[in-house]
RNA sequence: GCCGGGAUAGCUCAGUCGGUAGAGCAACUGAUUCGUAAUCAGUAGGUCGGCGGUUCAAGUCCGCUUCCCGGCUCCA
């Protein structure tokens, strides 16, 4: 029989050769790094053996797919380790995440952090013992009757809706699981692995199931990778904006003040007014118009908008003189009543409305989390009202306004497409017509997309926009929510060419989504380091001595005076420990002043990354870098 | 909201068997006038998250509670 292989290549062998010996057959490097293999389009165990001419792909760690088989069968040898130290625990699921893998377990005794080093260990005794995985298939009502007699409900729940006749099981020795596969030969594949950290999680993620303990567990073919994990997760934490908000003395949530809100420092509030300095400019060149709503709206209006039928335990409500208000989760509301004070008219479309509207929303406690999940926060909003003609045309530009602005920071992104939830307010013919023309617009873009289905918002369906950050983490921070609904609900209208009275359609939409989220993500993103536009300070002067006090003084003036944010360094230390200070609060530039400087009417200019640049005159200085301590300006 | 862990000086953290709390950094005072990542000495700083209980005695043991951390669910 012929095997064909992916570079098109094929060698004959006889019926009957195992996956293992075909791999043998090309290199023992590939023998050695093989861990499954694809036969045909389907997946398959290196002892699986090849019965007719086929085509096969070997599946190592430098595959998507391989890296899954691993995690995969690492997690199963986690699993017998944890059923070999506590022999009633019952099994859930133990998939392949990313980076790791994970597996809930249902035991009676708790599992703590510290005892994930005795699962390690035994886990160590597996690997070193190299016991293969050996696929069984099992006619259903075999399998079921297996895991019944050992207890492990979950799998039986897991066959019982299974829909396929047969049912496939792996052993390990005398532990079996059910399981798709395929898997590694042995355990003793699973030689670089930590076990990371526990965690609650509901049976199939449902909060009305028995919540389970999820052992989370990373595993790598190579020592060398598995190490290079475990430093970056060292270095995400030192970049993580809670801690650098303390150091950097942005921003400080406090227990005595309410959970959920932010306090910004002098730095952090700065900050985030060149952030939105910067988005009212580039708002108001793409034909926005800046609004203000009010934060408070009588009730009625969130029962007309559906908001506290579909947002209430959201919500935060007040009463006032008898009358009832909600505070707005949302901005779409003000917004909407602007639109409606006048008669519209289609040569008055599209209206787009730019508000940074602070919302309040009551986040379930166990969710917040620094400034990424907060209860009250400021979102940089819009609402575009415009015709069906138009919908295609606004939902692009908004696309552009995020790809224009993520440029700025150096993000890379991701789309995703969230379809009609269950709790949600329109027909099923316009979210069909608001899905389509979020999905058109993206194929106009030529953006590659993901679906997400019965995610969007309870008005429309959503494009949201996943961002990547310096280190590869992923973000959510834009969207675009194309809605039908709730003009309908108001009553917004505009007259048409014919004479005639329309309804427009309404797109939501924002582009860093929360300010203060998206600070939070430029906080890790940067690591603190700012660059020079965003900077709270862009130049910290040091001086040597005293003697040049007021040299420095006269540097700091002038480049003040030039519009630099600036803070001066004049006491009584050495130079090496006000360098050691400027750099931990991550100032750009650091200007050093001494006596040959003052003689020269020059500066001795330090970089936050590259160090000593050199003399330069004062002059001179404010030309090179005036270009980067000012806000970009987009075309 | 749920599961697990935690809260001690401004910050980072130690505190043994229950016997009335400690370090480093920061702050303050003084000395030092110094050339590219920490000068030296001294002083001050605490309702041990909060409430209750056990005890002769609680930072330490128990209960409740608030908040934080890691997840789950939810989400900008």
């Amino acid at each position: 029989m012929k095997v064909t292989f992916p570079d098109g290549s094929s060698r004959e062998y006889d019926a009957g050769i195992t996956l293992n010996q075909v791999a043998q057959s090309i290199g023992p490097r590939l023998a050695r790094e093989a861990l499954a293999a694809v036969v045909d389009g389907s997946l398959a165990d290196m002892s699986t053996a090849v019965e007719d001419s086929a085509k096969i792909r070997f599946l190592t760690f430098q595959d998507e797919e391989g890296v899954d088989v691993f995690r995969h069968s690492s997690s199963h040898v986690m699993a017998q380790a944890v059923k070999r130290l506590y022999p009633e625990a019952k099994l859930a699921i133990g998939p392949p995440i990313q980076d790791g893998f994970y597996y809930d377990i249902d035991v009676e005794e708790r599992i703590s952090e510290t005892d994930l080093a005795r699962i390690e260990e035994e886990m160590a005794r597996i690997v070193s013992e190299r016991i293969p995985f050996t696929r069984k298939v099992l006619p259903r009502q075999e399998a079921m009757e297996l895991f019944e007699k050992l207890g492990e409900d979950y799998k039986v729940e897991l066959i019982r809706e299974l829909e396929d006749d047969t049912v496939s099981v792996y052993w390990q020795g005398d532990f079996v699981d059910m399981c798709r596969g395929p898997h590694v030969p042995d355990t003793g594949y699973v030689k670089s692995y930590k076990l990371l950290h526990t965690a609650g999680a509901y049976w199939r993620g449902d909060e009305h199931n028995k919540m389970l303990q999820r052992l989370y567990g990373t595993s790598w073919f190579d020592k060398k990778d598995l190490k290079a994990y475990l430093d970056r997760l060292e270095e995400a934490k030192k970049r993580d904006h809670r801690k650098l908000g303390k150091e950097l003395d942005l921003f400080s949530i406090l227990e005595e003040a309410g959970p959920g809100f932010v306090i910004y420092h002098p730095k952090g509030a700065l900050i985030r007014t060149i952030l939105e300095d910067f988005e009212k400019r580039e708002h108001l060149k793409r034909g926005y118009q800046i609004v203000v709503g009010p934060q408070l709206l009588k009730l009625d209006m969130w029962k007309k908008s559906g908001h506290f039928e579909n947002y209430r335990e959201n919500m935060y409500f007040t009463e006032v003189e008898d009358t009832q208000y909600g505070i707005k989760p949302m901005n779409c509301l003000s917004h909407m009543l602007i639109y409606r004070s006048k008669i519209r008219s289609y040569r008055d479309l599209p209206i787009r409305y730019f508000e940074l509207g602070t919302v309040y929303r009551h986040e379930k406690s166990g969710v917040l989390h620094g400034l990424l999940r907060l209860r009250g926060f400021t979102q940089d909003d819009a609402h575009l009202l415009c015709t069906p003609e138009q919908l295609n045309g606004e939902i692009r530009g908004v696309i552009n306004f995020v790809k224009d602005v993520m440029g700025v920071f150096g993000f890379e992104y991701e789309m995703e497409i969230s379809t009609r939830p269950e709790k949600s307010i329109g027909s099923d013919e316009d979210w069909q017509r608001a899905t389509e023309a979020l999905k058109q617009a993206l194929y106009d873009e030529e953006i590659p997309f993901s679906v997400n289905e019965g995610d969007g918002a309870f008005y429309g369906p959503k494009i949201d926009v996943i961002l990547k950050d310096a280190i590869g983490r992923m973000w959510q921070c834009a969207t675009v929510q194309c809605d039908f609904a709730l003009p309908e609900r108001f009553d917004l209208e505009y007259v048409g060419q014919d004479g005639q009275r329309h309804r427009p359609i309404m797109l939501h939409r924002v582009i860093l989504g929360s300010i203060d989220r998206f600070l939070g993500v430029l906080i890790e993103h940067y690591a603190g380091a700012f660059p020079a536009w965003l900077a709270p300070v862009q130049v910290k002067i040091l001086t040597i001595t005293d003697r040049s006090a007021n040299y420095a003084q006269s540097v700091a003036e002038r480049l003040i005076h030039e519009g630099f944010r600036v803070e001066s360094d004049l006491r009584n230390e050495k130079i090496g420990y006000k360098i050691r200070e400027a750099r931990l609060e991550k100032v750009p530039y650091m200007l050093i002043i001494g006596e040959k400087e003052a003689a020269a009417g020059a500066v001795a200019v330090r970089h936050r990354e590259d160090g000593d640049r050199g003399l330069a005159s004062l002059d001179r200085f404010i030309g090179n870098v005036r270009a980067e301590m000012l806000p970009p300006v987009l075309e």
